[in-house]
Parts: C-alpha cells; structure tokens; sequence
RNA sequence: GGGUCGUUAACUCAGUCGGUAGAGUAUCUGCCUUUUAAGCAGAGAGUCGCGCGUUCGAGCCGCGCACGACCCA
C-alpha cells in the first residue's frame, strides 16, 4: 500500500474512514437556530434566556481546537462572528465524539446545547450533539499568521476572506458604500436604470475598449468604456433623474489605480447645472462618509481628508498658475507652454508637437504637476474643448467648458459637466474626435450618429457625472491598490498550482 | 516598457563561505474533561517557481523565462 504522506493524503485517507463508517460528508439538512451575533445579543442583555433549559443550534466553519483527551475546545464562525464551543464525550456521547476526532480545522460543523461559563467567564456553547455538515479536503493556512502572501491572496480571495477577518469587514464597507450611494439617489428622486454593456459604438469616454463578437447577430461588439450616451438617451426619453452603478472595461494598463473592469457611478439631472452637481458630490461624500466608517472624515495613507466643509473650486487655468507656477501669458501659445513642461522633465509624445491641441498641453501639465498636490476634497473647473467632446461651451469664454473634476488625494475621483444638448455642436466635436484619432485605435471610423438623432428630439437642459467607485471604495478604507477593493482582480494566468 | 525586491513543507518564515534542507504553526501517533497561539513525548512531510549554464558539488553564483509586490514612465 502506497502510504500518502501529504496533509492532503492524509486527509483523504481520514475522509476515506468516515465514508467507510457510514458517515455523510456533505448534508444539506441541518437547520440553525442561532447565529454567534443572535447570541452575543443574548449575552449582553444577560438574558434569562440563557438558562440551562435553552438549547442553541449553530453551525459554521471550525477556526481552532484545543484537544484534550476526552474533551475539547473549539473555536468556529459564522457569518456574523467566532464563537467557542465544548464538547465533552460524556455529554456529547461515543460516537459522535468519535466522528469529532476525526474532523479537521476548517471542517463545517452544526451543534446544540446551552451556553454556559468556563472558569475565565468565557461564554462557551456546551454542545449536546454534533455533526459535520461539509468535510474541508483541503488545510486551511496557519492560525496565528494567517495568509499573508499578497498573489494568494488575490487569486484565492476565499482563503483571505476565510483567514483575514479586516479583508472581510472591507468589503462589507464596500457593499455600505454602494448601498449608501443608491439610497442617496433614490431619495433625491433619481431612477436607477441598466444600459448595454456590450454596445456597438464604444462612446462617452477616450479608452481602449474590449472587442468582442456576437454570432447570430454577425456583429461586432464592444464592452463598454462608459454608459454615458445611453443614459443621456434616457433623459431625452424623459427620466429627467437617471443613475447606473455598473462595470466599465478599459483594454488598458493595470496598476495599483487601474483594473481592466471597474466599477463606475454615473447620474444625470435635468434642470441642473455643473454647479448643482458639485454641491450635490459634497453632501453625498458627507452622507456616505457617515455611513460607511460614521465619521464625515478619513485617514487615508497617513492624510487625513475631511470632507465635512465645502471643497475649493478652482479654475483649471488658475490651479496651473497658483499651484504649477505657470506664466498665464503661456496660456496663449502652445509652443512656449510645451516648452515650459520640457522644461519641467514632462515628455510630450511625438504627436504632440503636430495634432494636438493647447487644451491636451494644458491638461497634460495640470495631471503632473497639479494633480499630485490636491489631497483634501478639490473641485477643478473649466476644462477645455478639446478634452470635454460631450460638455457644454462655457458661456463667457467658449473655448472652455462648464465642467469640473474632483480631486482628492492627488487623484481623479469624479468627473461632470453641464451637458452638450446642441445636436450640431455634438456632432462636429464626434467629427473632430474622429480627425485626431490615434494609430492603432482599433475604434470604428463611426461617429454614434443615433446618439445625435436624439439630441435632435431635445434633451432639456442636464448635468452629468460619473463617480469611481473604486477609487472612492480605496479612500474610505484606506487601501493603497485598487486590488484591496475588488474582490477578485485581474491577473495572470499562473504555472504555480 | 524600465528598475528594485520576492518565489524554500499546507501556512508564516530562516537557510552563514557553494558541501546531506531548517524552525514555528498545521498534520499523524500516544497521554490529557475548562483551553485561549493550551501542554508533554514521539513521527511524517520538500520538483528550494521553471529552464539552461558554471562547478567534483548549486536553495545559494551566472544567463533566460514565468508569476507577484513596490517604484518609475
């Protein structure tokens, strides 16, 4: 007999055993009574529930034993908290303290009895009867360590929700958050919708989209880079309050800030402008603040950001100035404010010099040398042309639009405008968007001309915005890699087993 | 794309000058009916990420590759 010496060998031998003794591995049967939180509720009322008569039937994943000869402590957690339990042989009886023997940390157990004290006043379940409702093959990492190994970690996110109990509460925050956003919306009247995510055009941002191919239609598809024109289809369509909390996919970089899919917040309201939007993003940071960590401000990487007063708002071309130190007299000739960024280490791309515009120059200084520097909650407005295809002109100086971004911790966490309605005015800056396109920008030379059409029918006045939800998922848990917000992120295909 | 670091038992990690692969936890056996990372005695467990090279001899040195972390672009 080839003698397996392996944890998993063994294990599999030990399981081999209890099949043998007519014991079911998997049962679906066993019916809970408590929760540990429906208990420690109890234990904190000091209820006269938890007499000797009151029995308790749990169940959940074995954490730790202690075992002594014939007793035994263990510790195991539901989904709602840990809990220890004492089985003693004599109370539980033979056989079934002979099945306990045989399970392993890790292993599914059910249980009932009383609750009672041990001699340090711990509150214990003393079970009366046990059985294994699901059989771990497999060993769970070391108890005291944990599983720290980041690329385990996130390819096996089960174990480090399993070991790590701050990655589970993370994303329970994650989940508030979410929640916190929706209810805010609903409560100001706004109707929560779903739009394609595999679109025919790839429109409403400047990515690299995902291609991808539907047979029976015989088309070519695209995940989508943003749902913005199909929700401002809806607004011409008449739900003047519209929001979509979904995933959008860039075929992009990936980095402690970017994933492939991310999770992104867009809403638009009729009637409003770029303005409202700004003051409507402090009261929901404020609100959402508060009900994910209770507090109206956060600690994020060693800063501590409040969001509790009203934000700086700074036009883009006075933040270049007051905070790059940029001439304003260089606003008005590309060559010497490209120059000014050479100057600056900032490489332009070749391209640069020919195609583009002042308006990506100015950007392009604003995302190096400003960007980095705003931490506490900063609006930047009036953004040009150039980079806002979809943004309404502003008033006083067209060449600008009425458009802010947010900007906290040196990051980009949302972006709206007061939007384009002008069906013609849309549709030459789809045309000059077309004109500068890049090479290898595997986008179709199609502009989304039913998106036009609908502009052609009216859309009343609107503001937009998109909000990351990741980003903002990383600030108010303070996790440095957009990985530590995601449940499972993208990564390469492994050798290792 | 570039740089730095990492990959050793199920997990967390040591491994000196290139000379038989180590610890703790976990696992297995025995003892133990109030433990708290329980204790005592014993045992088993390794494709040292993968490949090539140098060498009498490589976990360790060199080259390449894979995967990951961080920094830079």
């Amino acid at each position: 007999m080839k003698q397996q010496k392996d944890i998993i060998g063994q294990r599999k031998e030990k399981i081999q055993k209890l099949i043998e003794s007519g014991v079911e591995l998997f049962p679906n049967d066993y019916r809970v009574s408590h929760t540990v939180k429906d208990i420690q509720g109890l234990l904190d009322g000091q209820s006269s529930d938890l007499s000797e008569d009151t029995r308790f039937s749990v169940a959940g994943r074995i954490m730790a034993i202690n075992r002594f000869g014939k007793s035994s402590f263990l510790r195991f957690k539901d989904r709602t908290g840990q809990l220890q339990a004492y089985i003693r042989k004599d109370k539980v009886g033979d056989d079934a303290y002979d099945l306990y023997k045989k399970m392993d940390i890790g292993d599914f157990i059910g249980m009932a009895g009383p609750m009672f004290q041990t001699k340090t006043g711990e509150w214990t379940l003393l079970a009366d009867s046990l059985r294994l409702i699901a059989k771990a093959m497999r060993p769970l990492p070391e108890k005291f360590h944990g599983l720290k190994d980041p690329e385990k970690r996130y390819r096996q996110r089960y174990l480090d929700l399993i070991m790590n109990p701050e990655v589970r509460d993370l994303f329970v925050k994650r989940s508030k958050l979410v929640h916190a956003i929706r209810m805010f919306l609903i409560d100001r009247d706004f109707l929560e919708v779903e739009t394609p995510m595999m679109q025919p055009l790839p429109g409403g941002a400047d990515a690299r989209p995902f291609k991808t191919y539907h047979h029976a239609l015989n088309m070519e598809l695209f995940l989508r880079i943003a749902p913005e024109l199909y929700l401002k289809r809806l607004v011409t369509g008449g739900f003047e309050r519209v929001f979509e909390i979904n995933r959008n996919f860039r075929n992009e970089g990936i980095s402690t800030q970017h994933n492939p899919e991310f999770t992104m917040l867009e809403f638009y309201q009729a009637y409003a402008t770029y303005e409202d939007l700004m003051t409507l993003t402090e009261e929901m940071f404020q609100s959402v603040a508060k009900s994910v960590n209770g507090l109206s401000e956060v600690e994020y990487q060693g800063e501590l950001i409040d969001f509790s007063q009203s934000w700086k708002r700074i036009p883009l071309l006075d933040s270049l100035e007051q905070i790059a130190g940029v001439d304003p007299a260089l606003f008005e000739n590309k060559e010497k404010l490209m120059n000014f960024g050479l100057s600056k280490g900032i490489p332009f791309g070749d391209q640069a010099r020919e195609s583009v515009g002042i308006g990506k120059i100015m950007t392009k200084l604003f995302d190096i040398l400003v960007e980095p520097k705003l931490i506490q909650p900063t609006f930047i407005t009036g953004y040009p042309v150039e980079v806002s295809p979809l943004s309404r002109r502003n008033r006083e100086n067209p060449d600008l639009t009425d458009r802010f971004e947010l900007f906290i911790a040196g990051r980009e966490i949302a972006n709206g405008f007061s939007e384009l309605n002008d069906p013609e005015d849309q549709k030459n800056r789809f045309l000059r968007q077309l004109d500068t396109k890049e090479e290898g920008d595997e986008t179709p030379e199609m502009i989304d001309e039913d998106y036009i059409r609908a502009l052609e029918y009216g859309m009343p006045p609107t503001a937009g915005e998109g909000i990351g939800i990741d980003r903002l998922a990383m600030l108010l848990t303070n996790s440095a890699s957009i990985r530590d917000v995601i449940l499972f992120p993208h990564m390469k295909h492994s050798e290792k087993s």
